[in-house]
DNA sequence: CAAAGAACTGAACACCAATTCAGACACTCT
DNA sequence: AGAGTGTCTGAATTGGTGTTCAGTTCTTTG
């Protein structure tokens, strides 16, 4: 054996499966998981399709690690505008403002990532995705509750029924489709976000104070 | 012209129709979508590959029948219950139940119409499906807020985020499991019609007593 | 009953994207 | 330089399912 592998390869070998993971990415936020094929991702990529095959044993697995990276971004999202948030009920105002605006701003990738059909089976790192955003949710619902800011409940329910209820208003079939000029995209957000924090038993009025401030920052609204 | 469709076979036509139909719902309801291949069906019914063809021009067709077909089941459904309530409030919530019973009586059958990936377009069935079911919605939240019931709101986004909400958090990937016995299924019913209403703006301590109210007439849990 | 039209059959075909692999090329080390 | 190993290429293969259609069977009518 007179080959080693130099650190000038293993750093190319690195950057261009990231080079395959970005172009799968990239292909599904401009035209859907049903535009993810191995060849027109190997083409971004700069690269033939046989070599997408020395990166990832097959399409399943290459999905399922684009699922994994968007839902890795999205979760430390969560948790930077959750933590910054002065108390329980805020960063639960945080979180779900957070999940909105992102979905909003990744329309097609969102909807790749959570519901698209998609004709590999990626069932698994799909709900592993929905698990760690589903958790994080039902963290800050649990506090909120610890507080007594909110009735006792099941949380890993309601912490379910939250992002169900933001994603198909926003991102399903039935989402408006006007969200586009900022104004609307941010009345859907307060809408949406309004409705969330009051199916978990925040009185209305406070409600809507906690949304006003969630929506605040100015910065989450320019998407990211 | 020496032939002319008599009653009886135009009788059989129309049966045979509905045989590979409910064929098709059947194999839905047990294997989930992508068990509702043509030739599984075509068995099922009792008729040849090719037969299909002769009642269905593609697969797609024949998919969105089964899907406006359990919809309108649905639709029914919901307004019979609906309509049986004593006030706009109770109608809701009544709605609310019916379509969280009916879901979780036939999981795999909701699933696959909903949402579970299928190889040929459905989009469109699929989106009137949800939207003659949220207009349904939509109408009873309308007439709660116009009683005087529930705070001004978007009805529209209102009455897709609670689908939304229902749907993920009783047939998504993270649904509990264990909702085959009567006693947990009535739970899952009860606390997501309640975080439905409460979201919706009705006050906590009323929405209770109006899921109580809603759950009752046992008949509506034997499922169908 | 025979002729003509309609419906049915099921094996063969078409399609399309994932996957493979033999040959070309690149890198490492003596 | 060149032997040995790793990596890349892209055309060909594969696999699975929707769809077709020539031949068969059934139905109607004179």
């Amino acid at each position: 054996m007179v080959y080693r592998r130099t650190q000038q390869v293993v750093k190319r070998l690195a950057a261009r499966r990231q080079a395959i993971l970005s172009a799968a990415r990239e292909t599904a936020a401009e035209g859907g998981m049903s535009a993810v094929q191995i060849a027109p991702v190997a083409t971004r990529a700069r690269v033939a399709a046989g070599t997408v095959y020395r990166y990832f044993p097959c399409k399943a697995d290459l999905i399922s690690e684009l699922i994994a990276e968007v839902s890795r971004d999205e979760l430390a999202a969560i948790r930077r505008a959750a933590d910054a948030a002065p108390g329980p009920s805020s960063a639960l105002a945080a979180a779900v403002t957070t999940v909105a605006v992102h979905v909003l701003s990744h329309r097609k990738l969102a909807w790749g990532i959570l519901a698209e059909p998609v004709d590999v089976d990626v069932t698994a790192s799909r709900l592993a995705s929905r698990r760690e955003i589903a958790g994080e949710i039902e963290l800050r619902i649990g506090a909120a509750v610890r507080a007594g800011h909110l009735p006792a409940q099941d949380t890993a329910l309601a912490a379910t029924a939250l992002l169900g209820a933001l994603h198909e208003s926003l991102v399903g079939p039935l989402a408006p489709d006007n969200l586009d000029d900022a104004g609307r995209l941010r009345d859907a957000v307060q809408t949406v976000t309004l409705l969330a924090l009051r199916a978990v038993g925040v009185m209305d009025a406070r409600a809507r104070g906690l949304v006003v401030q969630a929506v605040m920052p100015a910065r989450i609204l320019v998407g990211a």
